[in-house]
RNA sequence: GGCGACGUGGCGGAAUGGCUUACGCAGCGGCCUGCAAAGCCGUUUAUCCGAGUUCGAUUCUCGGCGUCGCCUCCA
């Protein structure tokens, strides 16, 4: 059973499920205004990686994932470049997923969209009305937060002390609110801006009560896992589910939180300091396993450093595990070694620990390779079972990059000819010519293996 | 000011009250090779500082130093 870290508890527990066999699992997705960076890349591909180990594990996985189609930064760069707030969304919602794609993420099970569920958000914010959950200003509707017993869950702060220490920025709408901390569900639009009706007047949701919405009616209540970046931690996660608590519903039975993407300084990539990094330029400039690859090394919950030295270093690591596919294309596959296997889930079990999984399948490419070496044959082939069924569970897709053209295979059945002509000349000029265009050429005594590199 | 996380070798990064301190990358030596590459074997460098608990601490406790995060924009 897998154990994870639970945000609101502060302690690893196991992930208990609604119903046996089934999990359901909200992840906030993307607000739709700019391209994709190193930071979504991380929290996607972490819980891609939850999914898939879960779906290996048996269970059916429920994933829905967000599309935040209408916010206010959204109508910001619609009005900065004049442009319909509409182009924007659609396509970088359509530069997210292909960003995804190549990132080796699966599609969530389901990717409900804000502006579809809008009606649905002032059914719920008239019911948090009723409810004396929340009041109308005169620039829209705002929960009041001391209406939520348990305000703070998630910030492990109470109210009070929230308020007491002040912090430096200042409270927005302060002079509207019943209480500084109380949120806005609905803000009344301005001429010109995207608006809804509602029973107040016309505008538009406030504070992601899509994400209350949507993870209530596709997944239902006291569903099992909700996950996202450190940085929403507090507020977005704590007003999702203050949003739920005032209503009476049961929010989210586990939070997972995944770390920060720190830069050279060890500094958050944050949008406000302006340090972040496309993630489209790396996947154009590396193996798009890659990020992946230093991801699994590294813990979820620890700060990583995304930089040239340790991108490298997860291409060679990626590089040493496609030369063994590619050495071993020819064994038949057999059943996976179960030792390893088992080792490899109880690691995955242990709050999702990636590296020690992914030292278990470093190792056991090692035990694969000394196996052929000394021809143990039947070794060799469950290890390499083993590998491929542990590198599926965590989303690697290795490559023996055997996929070349038919004159590149020619010049290796030559270089193999000269070679036992033992024309060296001959063989060394093919070799260095097929490693300029950038393949891999091993010789052996069963022949020359030529592959991408 | 409040709350929290972290500090491990040349780099990245796990784990652990003691057995040779994982794993990846890089380096070095060897085997293999016509020479390489790949692979394998061996190997170099580490637990921020101080005190305490303990037979023994990198691990637990306290203090210090340092870094980072949250306190209503953010994956």
């Amino acid at each position: 059973m897998l154990n994870l870290y639970d945000t609101a508890t502060r302690s690893v527990k196991p992930l208990a499920l609604r119903e046996p066999g089934r999990v359901s699992i909200y992840l906030c997705g993307p607000t739709v205004y700019g391209p994709p960076h190193l930071g979504h890349g991380r929290a996607t591909v972490v819980y891609d990686i939850l999914r898939r180990y879960l779906s290996y594990r048996g269970l059916d996985v429920r994933l829905a994932s967000n599309i935040t189609d209408i916010d206010d930064k959204i109508i910001d760069r619609a009005n900065r470049e004049g442009r319909p707030w509409t182009e924007i969304t659609h396509k970088c919602e359509n530069v997210w997923f292909d960003a995804m794609s190549r990132l080796g993420v699966l599609r969530p099970t389901d990717v409900p969209h804000a502006t579809e569920y809008v009606d649905a958000m002032v059914t719920m914010i008239a019911t948090l009305i009723d409810r004396d959950a929340a009041y109308v200003t005169d620039d829209g509707v705002y929960l009041h937060v001391p209406a939520v017993p348990d305000y703070g869950l998630l910030a492990h702060q109470s109210l009070d002390e929230m308020m007491s220490g002040g912090g430096d920025r200042e409270v927005l709408g302060a002079e509207n609110k019943k209480h500084p901390a109380d949120f806005a569900l609905w803000k009344f639009s301005k001429p010109d801006e995207p608006s809804w009706d509602s029973p107040w007047g016309a505008g538009r949701p406030g504070w992601h009560s899509e994400c209350v919405v949507m993870s209530l009616e596709l997944l239902g209540e006291g569903f099992d896992l909700h996950c996202g970046g450190a940085d929403l931690r507090f507020p977005h996660h704590e007003n999702e589910r203050a949003q739920a608590v005032a209503l009476g519903k049961t929010f989210a039975n586990h939070w997972m939180h995944n770390g920060f993407v720190v830069d050279t300084e060890g500094e958050k990539m944050s949008k406000s300091l302006g340090n972040v990094l496309n993630l489209l330029d790396l996947l154009d400039q590396y193996d798009p396993r890659a990020y992946r690859m230093l991801l699994l090394q590294t813990h979820y919950r620890s700060p990583i450093r995304v930089g040239q030295d340790n991108i490298d270093a997860a291409v060679s690591a990626l590089g040493g595990l496609d030369g063994f596919i590619a050495r071993t294309s020819r064994i038949d596959s057999s059943a996976a070694d179960v030792e390893t296997v088992e080792r490899f889930c109880a690691a995955m079990d242990n709050d999702l620990d990636t590296p020690a999984a992914m030292a278990l399948i470093f190792d056991a490419v090692r035990r694969a390779n000394s196996a052929v070496d000394a021809g143990d044959v039947a070794t060799a082939s469950a290890l390499r079972a083993a590998v491929l069924e542990m590198t599926v569970a965590v989303g690697i897709e290795l490559s023996g990059g055997q996929d070349i053209d038919a004159d590149i295979a020619a010049k290796g059945v030559a270089l193999d000819a000269a070679r036992a002509a033992k024309d060296f000349a001959t063989a060394d000029a093919i070799r260095d010519e097929l490693q300029s265009l950038g393949y891999v050429v091993e010789t052996s005594k069963e022949g020359t293996r030529i592959r991408r590199g």
